[in-house]
DNA sequence: GTCTATATGGCGATAGAC
DNA sequence: GTCTATCGCCATATAGAC
């Protein structure tokens, strides 16, 4: 079928499958190398071992996060355009890649040491990222509000619900037909709850 | 030492830190021996095998983490004291037992089957949660709101910050002493966003 | 109930032929 | 580059003495 694809590539792509899925602990060489349609052997001859293969998808997925992230929000929009773009992309990106969000949650928790190099060599900009959205909160909305608790409310928003969905479901008994009607509801619900909650700020700047 | 303690609850207590910490992959059997002061024979003499103890302790841990849901929100409070309290509770919570969310999420992703028929046995009452909120949010603020998104957002301000603390702390470059802080803050922050943005419904209630 | 010793299987990794 | 065969280890689980 696809054996146009370098087997560097086959590996990578069943590599990040599985990883994604079930964490570094809980997946299988054998299982990559099925998936990737070749055995063992051939991918310890590609990457010296698991925890090498490992990185490498580790990065890759980081930095597609963080990628976003910056991109958006350095951009030149309105904050709440910016919220509300990054809202909609988000909710469609990790809804897709469903186990992405976890996976990196749980890689740096478990080997957050290890992994702290990768994530050093990526390009993040984590100063101007809470610099340009503290300014714009004060020249758009003049607000004097941490930057740093608002994108954390951003995030919770929009990657709690993908992240928690089986816990959701258990707690409140929703089956998986109202589920993906519920995450799509999302879109529009978040961005409207944080433009209210900034609206409440501007009579008493109380935040911080 | 604590030798009055009986092995079975040495065990369980063993386990249930294992557990917390590494998932159902990442634990070892040995290691919960150790702890426990015993060997490994003990263990399965008191349990079957791994999986049987694993779901006695993720049986436990759920039902503490759904129990906590079901008092705040079925007593007799106004929503926004009742939220108040729920976030001050959990913030405290979850910074304590610092893994119990998302040993919680991660088992759940990992093996929604086999956990469902433990789930069901518990004492939640999904129905008469959203029924609460959804009747408190009429009369106490003339909202008419899905309670659902209401009881996500809450979850998902209180929850992501700590789950994805190594996470944020590498986005957003944050020291081990600012992470505190802030986590410190959110108790006060949380409550205050939320209330601003049922303000802002009051006028517009285009809110689903 | 608690221990030591061991069975059993699986997994990551390597040797070596082609 | 790709394969088959196998090594060596470690983890779960059991047998059997005390």
């Amino acid at each position: 079928m696809d054996n146009l694809q370098s087997t560097e590539i086959k590996i990578l792509d069943a590599a990040r499958q599985v990883f994604h899925q079930k964490g570094f602990n809980g997946a299988r060489m054998q299982e990559i190398a099925d998936l990737a349609g070749i055995n063992k052997a051939l991918l310890h001859y590609y990457f010296r071992n698991k925890e090498s293969l490992f990185e490498k998808i580790f990065n890759e997925t980081f930095g597609q996060i963080a990628l976003k992230l910056n991109e958006i929000f350095l951009s030149e929009m309105t904050l709440m355009t910016k919220i509300e773009i990054f809202v909609n992309f988000y909710i469609n990106f990790i809804s897709k890649h469903s186990y992405i969000i976890q996976f990196v949650i749980n890689a740096l928790q478990d080997k957050p040491d290890q992994l702290r190099e990768i994530i050093l060599k990526q390009n993040l900009s984590p100063g101007l990222l809470l610099e340009q959205v503290q300014k714009q909160l004060k020249d758009e909305m003049g607000l004097d509000i941490d930057p740093l608790h608002l994108y954390i409310n951003i995030l919770g928003l929009v990657i709690f619900p993908v992240v928690a969905k089986p816990l959701i479901q258990s707690i409140f008994a929703i089956p998986d037909d109202k589920m993906g009607i519920f995450l799509e509801q999302r879109k529009k619900i978040v961005p409207t709850f944080i433009a209210n909650a900034l609206k409440g700020y501007e009579k008493d700047k109380s935040f911080i």
